[in-house]
DNA sequence: GAGTCTATTCTTAGCTG
DNA sequence: ACAGCTAAGAATAGACT
């Protein structure tokens, strides 16, 4: 580290007072409850899911584990984080035939379920656009920056911005479709495990 | 690089030694890259992990944000911590399409990603069962320790123990019925937007 | 394998440009 | 709002239990 233009003088202040010196106050310790104001609230948003993408990254490498992270800010204006494969999958899963025009009236009474997801829902989709711009705004920022970040560029690149990009308005339907396989999978997946076979004895050293 | 345990100051030292000292190197600086010793994974795995859901947790409350997390490890032994939806991560995440019966040349040569996909699938199933014990257990050692990371207890409690308790081996096919439900609105949402309609115009401040 | 302790690195709250 | 800086608070690698 270099001083950035301090320890210059050794007693004799100039004129012009060049710096009023900047006394930070340091990280302060604060609650963890919800922020009132909203541009803190913001920027706050801003530096911690930075810092929890670059948590999850490291995960990932350290750990060869797989991680998603999908963080919805309240506009709705997120980042979604996929471990080997957000879109992947999303487009392994394409062409399944006979499931679009197979699907009745489902959803009851359960208003507030379908209220939470809803919201997820809105926010999930505008990101699609959204996230589209903005991932490659903070991609050109970090090839600005230099290697400093992109510390995976030889072996695999960071997951996050290879697959948000791609969701885009047009595969919304696709994800629609996917939602649904998926669906019966866990519907599937729940009779088996019911009936009788675990496949491993899912060891649970907890209490 | 000091000595292990010597520092027999004084000259004349105890002769039952009651506290060797714990010259602890404190925290080292490592890098990121994949940790061969499966020990030493192991157990960053688990700090780790538990930090990023903490960051979330914070993230979650501080912004008012949602925030799932997902984190498989290479078992396929994970964790998912959802904010109202781990749901919508698994979605995101969607696994392999019809695993026993209704795929045909899904995965043919791609057995790399249809790999990872089967992990992820088989990991969150397992979830459901697992994480309600380890919920539970960790749930209780939190209540030993106090409220010092229970500060949420006022408001809403801590995401992720209230959805993820639920998920039994009983709740499956409701969770299905939910990804069903869901499934719907999304379809529904995007052709809404298709059509002409967007709700927010969608700031965008970067370039 | 999980919990504890400690020294050290990392993260980030508060300001400024 | 976004980038940069600084220092105080947090997270955690290593060692031990």
């Amino acid at each position: 580290m270099e001083p950035t233009r301090q320890e210059v003088e050794g007693g004799v202040a100039l004129a012009t007072a060049p710096r009023p010196r900047k006394p930070s106050k340091g990280r302060q310790r604060i609650e963890i409850r919800y922020i009132e104001d909203k541009a803190q609230r913001q920027v706050t948003f801003s530096k911690r899911r930075m810092g929890i993408f670059k948590k999850a990254g490291e995960l990932s490498q350290l750990c060869g584990a797989c991680v998603a992270v999908v963080v919805f800010s309240e506009r709705g204006r997120p980042f979604a984080i996929g471990a080997p494969s957000v879109d992947v999958v999303l487009r392994a899963c394409d062409p399944l035939p006979g499931e679009e025009g197979a699907h009745r009236a489902l959803y009851d009474d359960e208003e507030e379920d379908a209220a939470v997801c809803r919201g997820l829902v809105e926010a999930a989709l505008r990101q699609a656009k959204e996230t589209e711009a903005r991932v490659k705004a903070e991609k050109a920022r970090m090839n600005a920056i230099g290697e400093k970040v992109m510390q995976a560029k030889g072996g695999r690149l960071f997951w996050w911005d290879a697959d948000v990009e791609q969701l885009g308005e047009a595969e919304l339907p696709e994800f629609a479709r996917a939602l649904q396989r998926l669906r019966d999978n866990v519907q599937r997946r729940a009779d088996h495990l019911s009936s009788a076979d675990p496949p491993p004895p899912t060891p649970l050293p907890l209490q």
